[in-house]
DNA sequence: CGAAAATTTGACATGACTCAACTGGAGTGG
DNA sequence: CCACTCCAGTTGAGTCATGTCAAATTTTCG
C-alpha cells in the first residue's frame, strides 16, 4: 500500500492503535497530479488537508504587482496547501502547484474534523505538526533579519540540499525574497570565493 | 478572580465544561513581574505557558553581533514565550522581557503534557491557538516580502495600534527589521504626504 | 538542430544602513 | 526654578546592498 510513508510518517510522531490507524486511513484518498497542475488555486476554499508522498510542490502568493513570491516547497513527507484558508474556510491567498507529477495523501477537512473528535491523538498529530511549522516560521523572520544574502542562500542549500536540487533557481530566488538576477551574483561571488 | 479574562478567552476558542475549566484554573497560577524583569531568558529552558493578564511584553533575540531583534510583543490576551524551547524542552533562543509591570497566568509544562491528555478540548485550544499564531507568522513573512517600507509600518499601525501607543519607536523599528532612522524617515515622509 | 527558458553579466538606480550631529523632552539635583 | 544629563527621536551626508533593465550566454527540450 502506498500510503506507507504516510503512516510512517503519523507513527513518529504519535503512537496510536492499529484500529486508529485504520480508521485514518480509510478516511485518507491518494491522488496523482501532472506536473502543472494545482492542488489549491487562490481563491478557492482549501477543503482539504493534503500529505506528499511523491513529487514537488510550490506555494506561492501572487501579490498587486502580479509578482510571485514562494511561501513554501514541499516535497515527500511534508504537507501543502494554505492552513489559513482551511482553518477559516475562507478563500485561499496561496497556490499550491506541482513542479513535477506528484502523489498526495488527502484527507478532506471534515473528515478532519471528524478524526478529531474521534481520535484524540490525531488531533494531537495536528497540534505538534502545526507546532513545528510554526516555529520554523519565526525562524524564517529572524533569519531574513540578521542573515546576509549570502549567508539565507547557503543556509537554504545545506537545510534543503534535496530542494535545491530540483527546483529551478529563479524560484529559490522568489523563496529567498531576492530577485533571479541577484542570487545569481551571490552564487558568483560564492564561486569566486573558493 | 482574576484570572478572568483568561477564562474568558479560553471560552471563545472551545467550549469546556465546568469542571474542565475549574481544573485548567487549578493548573494555572498568576504571577507579576516588574518591568524589565525577565519572563524567559535566552538559553534557560521554558518550562511553561504563559498568557498575558496585564501589561506589555517584549520577545526578542540577540544575534552574534550583538543586535536586539524583536520577534514579537504581547500584550492584554496574548500568550509569550519561546514556542521552540517549551517544545523541545532546549534552551531557549528568545527572551521574553516586560516593557510594563505585567501580570501573567502560567501553566507549567508538565501541567500542559497532563492537561492534554485529561482534557481533549485542552489540546484542541492549543492546536487552535498555533494555528493561528502560524497563519499570522506566514503572513509577516509575505509582508516582508511584498510591501515597501511605508506600507508595513502603516500596516503595523493600523494591525496593533494599542502596541503603537505603548511601545517606543526603535522597538517598533526593530519589530519591523529597521534601523531607528531609517524608521524616522519613513515616518517624517508619511507626514509630509498628508 | 532550433526555439524557448533559465542563468549570467554589466551599467545604472534606488532603498536602506551607518555614522555623526543636532533637537527636544523627562528626570534629577542644586 | 534653573542647569545638567540622558535618552529617544530627527536630520543629513555618504556608503553599501539590492533592484531594474537590457543584453549575452547557457541550458533544456521538442
Amino acid at each position: 500500500m502506498s500510503l506507507e510513508s504516510f503512516t510512517n510518517y503519523i507513527s513518529k510522531i504519535v503512537s496510536l492503535s492499529a484500529e486508529e490507524m485504520e480508521v485514518i486511513v480509510a478516511n485518507t484518498t491518494e491522488r496523482k497530479y501532472l506536473k502543472g497542475q494545482y492542488i489549491l488555486q487562490a481563491g478557492d476554499v482549501n477543503n482539504k488537508v493534503a500529505f506528499i508522498l511523491q513529487g514537488c510542490i510550490k506555494t506561492f502568493y501572487i501579490d498587486e504587482d502580479g509578482n510571485e513570491h514562494i511561501v513554501a516547497f514541499g516535497i515527500e513527507d511534508w504537507w501543502t496547501g494554505d492552513l489559513g484558508s482551511l482553518m477559516a474556510q475562507k478563500p485561499a491567498d496561496y497556490n499550491s502547484q506541482c513542479l513535477e507529477n506528484s502523489v498526495v495523501a488527502i484527507i478532506p477537512y471534515k473528515k478532519v474534523q471528524e478524526l478529531y473528535d474521534e481520535i484524540p491523538m490525531f488531533e494531537r498529530l495536528f497540534r505538534i505538526i502545526t507546532e513545528k511549522a510554526f516555529v520554523a516560521s519565526q525562524r524564517r523572520i529572524i533569519e531574513s533579519f540578521s542573515l546576509t544574502a549570502k549567508e539565507k542562500y547557503l543556509q537554504f542549500r545545506t537545510r534543503y540540499p534535496k530542494i535545491d536540487q530540483r527546483v529551478p533557481q529563479y524560484m529559490i530566488a522568489s523563496y529567498l525574497g531576492f530577485t533571479p538576477e541577484f542570487l545569481s551574483k551571490v552564487r558568483s561571488q560564492i564561486i569566486a570565493e573558493q
